[in-house]
DNA sequence: CGCACGTTTGAGCACCATCAACTATAGTGG
DNA sequence: CCACTATAGTTGATGGTGCTCAAACGTGCG
């Protein structure tokens, strides 16, 4: 029972229809670096100066693609290299002492995976790739070494892990204060923000995983998502239909956030 | 109301009974550096040589003393200092956008705190003293001076923050998936190893934060916990006096933790 | 002492999990 | 093109875990 559960979560998200992606600007063809990459500024050279993003850059592996249901690495496995998202979309997970499965973050361009592996040097959560991703690869060695050299690039990359910090923190307060319908709100806000500020519409998006994954990530059944996926369009405040969602009261979306939690 | 639940959080856990503390060494006087310090397999000087760590306690402020119920920082506040556990027991929270607590973690010896406010530069997390705690100041400025000249310690600093991502992982586990008694099972055992690592009994321990707290930690009311303590009490597995813990059953505590989990 | 606060315990109920049936859709192979 | 399968998603009925409200006790502190 709980094997099958673990070993369902390392299936793909598959029968995901193709979607068609609002396109900012030419992010996979033939960039010419860090430099010039239109994440410069979420990513790993934001805050750097010119000469340190090329010395950056230079530790950057070519890119490397994994096709939807792909996993990037295991949990166990042995850290090597560590990944910015250049497109696409994953999920990292991990499984429990005893068997469950708890998704821990979803990736999304710009961010870097893998670092909490560093404390231990393997991986302790299982990446897998929710639909075709276009990664740049940084060996850890080369970091390190470049590192030593780039003061800013150490502090840059101090932020990030503390900037990650921080983001399981406000995940723990989701879960440990909010009720189902207020943490699904302010999940559907906070990936608005993250579209926009990737350039993306913050009103019209398409949700990669699947309601299981989605409650999971929620400490809820997908039963439950489902059920407040259509009480929310009910009411008006979204619409649904079956990944593709569009937010269509905002303001109202916020207020359910921040309404009536359980008390303290 | 939510305001008055905020304020309440500020306040420290009055009235406890001062409670003997078992003595594993002299950590409290005249520690002449970190070198010689009995937590530095724990705490920063992990895994450095002699050399790289008297080039850190070189930035090592003098103690600093604060009483219980004291505050460390508020949210909103500056980064100055990083602070090393040295003796005591903390805790860290964080008011939610909807006026919630949100209790993050307890900080025990050997512990550093403030490593959440590295990506922004101030604080976003409120700390507070739940017993007369010694701490080592460790003013950033002067920390980062030494980790371009000491790789090791810059290593070791990626470490610990990964580790903290780790632990925070861990904790999102628990309230995704744990029910509420694996969820204080895994807890005292957690507690009970952390104090066996600093040299303190592993079965008989005192709960510095008050059920409320500690529930607020869990993701449960303080019923709840005041309840499952007792209902553990009744099979025999623990032994429970006002905040004094003594575990009798480790082992079926251990099942407890990992038996019945809500399914994936 | 009395007050404030922490803690325990009880009774009732709400929220969400569980179980179950059904639909929809993608992919497969005829 | 179709049926066929497998998985995702929706919706309903029901029940349990843990929250809510409430009352009482204990204990540290002014």
């Amino acid at each position: 029972m709980h094997t099958a559960i673990a070993i369902d979560a390392f299936k793909p998200a598959n029968r995901v229809p193709a979607q068609p992606r609002p396109q900012l600007r030419d992010v996979s063809l033939n960039a010419p670096g860090c430099a010039r990459c239109p994440l410069r500024t979420l990513c790993l050279p934001a805050g750097l100066t010119d000469d340190e993003v090329n010395q950056l850059h230079d530790c950057v592996g070519s890119r490397r693609r994994v096709k939807r249901g792909e996993i990037l690495w295991q949990s166990g496995d042995a850290l090597h290299t560590l990944f910015a998202v250049r497109v696409g979309f994953l999920k990292s997970f991990m499984i429990t002492r005893d068997g469950q499965v708890q998704v821990i973050r979803f990736q999304m361009s710009g961010e870097i995976v893998g670092m909490d592996a560093i404390a231990t040097g393997r991986h302790n959560s299982t990446v897998v790739a929710l639909e075709d991703t276009e990664l740049c690869p940084i060996p850890l060695a080369e970091l390190e070494r470049v590192m030593d050299r780039v003061p800013g690039l150490q502090r840059q990359l101090f932020r990030i892990m503390s900037h990650e910090i921080v983001s399981k923190q406000d995940s723990m307060a989701l879960l440990g204060t909010m009720r189902a319908e207020q943490r699904l709100a302010s999940f559907l806000l906070r990936l608005s923000f993250l579209y926009q500020e990737r350039g993306y519409s913050a009103t019209e998006f398409v949700l990669r995983m699947t309601r299981q994954e989605l409650g999971n990530y929620l400490g809820l059944k997908l039963e439950t998502v489902s059920r407040l996926l259509s009480k929310l369009q009910q009411e008006g405040l979204i619409r649904v239909e079956s990944k593709s969602v569009k937010l269509l009261d905002i303001p109202a979306l916020r207020l359910l956030e921040a309404r009536e939690a359980l008390d303290a």
